[in-house]
Parts: structure tokens; sequence; C-alpha cells
DNA sequence: GCCAACGTTGGC
DNA sequence: GCCAACGTTGGC
């Protein structure tokens, strides 16, 4: 189980927005290394931070999750979209995402100089200077610290070993062997 | 394959 | 608006 951190100019889509249409592909990703997180590293159930970047403060707004497995970014076949990818066709696509569901709003945003300040924080990718990495992985200690600042809890944790997924059932697309 | 130039991100 | 950090591009 694996948690993450995704930044959003909430001018452009904000917490807010999710919480209103509940569910979003996280389109337009550009960089290779998120996109790879998204493609081969996220799980359904999975969650992530959900971070204000480029707004006044910036910091984390609350919390989305995983709602299923990657799929191609459609808007990289769209020559009218900023995010076409003339390189890019359906047969071989090039850009891949998953969608987020939302989940929770913390009461109040924690900063990103209130994390900053808090030394338990001190290693997060993103209170490193220069981390421009749009998606990033979070470590447990480092989730588990933001939701407990933040005033929330899981309350719906995944299902455990108790109830295991058929997972022979359905081909992966994760691949599995490089 | 090096690396300078350029473009973008994003805090401040 | 500034600019540091970083990623990408393209000449050679």
């Amino acid at each position: 189980m694996s948690h993450w951190l995704i930044k959003s100019e909430p001018e452009v889509f904000s917490i807010a927005d999710l919480a209103r249409v509940r569910r979003e592909p996280w389109t337009g990703v550009r960089n290779y290394q998120a996109r790879n997180f998204m493609w081969k590293d996220m799980r359904p159930g999975e969650l992530a931070l959900f971070y204000h970047s480029n707004a006044k403060p910036p910091g984390i707004a609350g919390v989305a999750r995983v709602a299923g497995p990657p799929h191609p970014d459609p808007t990289q076949f769209e020559p009218a979209s900023e995010y076409f990818d003339p390189k890019a066709s359906p047969a071989a696509p090039r850009w891949w995402l998953v969608d987020f569901e939302y989940v929770t709003t913390f009461e109040s945003m924690l900063t990103l100089a209130e994390l900053k300040s808090d030394p338990s924080l001190a290693a997060m990718l993103v209170c490193q200077r220069g981390s421009r990495l749009s998606i990033q992985p979070v470590a447990a200690s480092h989730f588990t610290r933001i939701c407990q600042l933040g005033g929330w809890q899981d309350n719906n944790p995944p299902a455990t070993a108790a109830s295991p997924a058929p997972s022979h059932f359905t081909p992966s697309p994760y691949g599995g062997s490089h």
C-alpha cells in the first residue's frame, strides 16, 4: 500500500472541484517520472494528498483516492488540446493516467510553511527546495502525520487479506516483469 | 553522448 | 515579477 501526493493548481482544478465532480481523470501530466507512478505503481484504493500549488498559500488541502487502473490520457490524441502529443497514437499511447476520487477536505489547509516547520516532515519531497515533481510518493509515516495534522482519519481502510481479490480472474494492466 | 540553451514549475 | 531548480531539446 503506497501513499502519494498529487499537485494541482487550485485555479485550474481545486479540491473543491474534485468534491463536486467526485471523480476526475488526472489529465495533462507530461513528465515521465510522474507518468510512471500512475502507470506502473499506483493501485486502486491507494490514498493521495491533494496539494494546491501556485496558490497563496500553497499546501495540502485534503485527500483523494486512486479510483481505477491506468488508462491512456485522452488529451494526447486531441489536436485542439494543449496536451496534444503528435508522437502519440491510440495504438501507441505515450501518456497514461489514473482517475482520482474525492475523499476529504481538511478543515483548514496545511500550508507548505507548516509542513516545513514540522521536524517529522522535513524529509518530505514536497518540502525540498526545487521539488517540481507533480506526482510524488509519500512515506506512510508522513502520510499518517499529515492526516493527523489535518484532523482526518481513514474510516474506510481497504479490504485486507480476509477478502483477497481474485486477481487471476482479470488480466492485470500492470505488467510484472521488466 | 555531451552540454548549452531554452522552457517550465512553483515558491517567494 | 523574480529567479532557482529542474527537465527537455538539439547542435555538434
